[in-house]
DNA sequence: AACATGTGTCAGTAAATTCTTACAGGTGTC
DNA sequence: GACACCTGTAAGAATTTACTGACACATGTT
């Protein structure tokens, strides 16, 4: 979840999921200004994280739309948390 | 700051020092099971980011000793807080 | 002097991410 | 049928990040 957060790119399309409120796939592209490939790939990782939603819908003419939106996450980032985290990833007895 | 945290062994560093208090470059080195010089680059990363302070000080014996420890940091991660984050790292006029 | 401890850095390589280009499929309109 | 939209994926190039091994330097002990 932190790695899909360290990215730029990643970080303006939650802001602009968050401003827009939802959008699709070649949209969301256009308003990013990545190609739609490169959108696809970090959408994937964001949901992977759970930090966005997707929707697939059709439009009045038919059209087959992926609508994605920012998902409610509350994370208290502290020293603490991050030792509880460490604790869930590696399992080792040093 | 989101990047120096993307990575197994600086959480596990970041635990193990949390765990100790504070430690020096090679007996932490020793502790996370990893190379001085590798630790080196990542408590860089760690400290570029504030999420740690160094501290050189002078063991009894003479020897220089780089000692490290957590800072006390908080950051709720929420959506909102990566609107504001982007509009920090972005001043573009879409 | 040779050794053990500590510090740092740099060059080259290995691995993971990121990005582009090209393809394949769908529906509706001119 | 050709075009305009939409969707997805997959291969290869480019870039970034992670890692290793060697070097240089310091102090105290054998």
């Amino acid at each position: 979840m932190l790695s899909a957060l360290a990215n730029p790119h990643r970080l303006r399309i939650l802001a602009m999921l968050k401003a827009e409120g939802r959008s699709y796939v070649s949209q969301l592209a256009r308003q990013v200004g990545i190609s739609r490939p490169l959108l696809h790939l970090h959408l994937q990782k964001l949901e992977e994280a759970g930090l966005v939603t997707s929707q697939l819908e059709l439009s009045p003419d038919g059209k087959a739309l992926n609508f994605f939106a920012v998902a409610d996450f509350a994370v208290d980032l502290t020293p603490d948390l991050l030792v509880q985290a460490v604790a869930t990833l590696s399992a080792k007895t040093d």
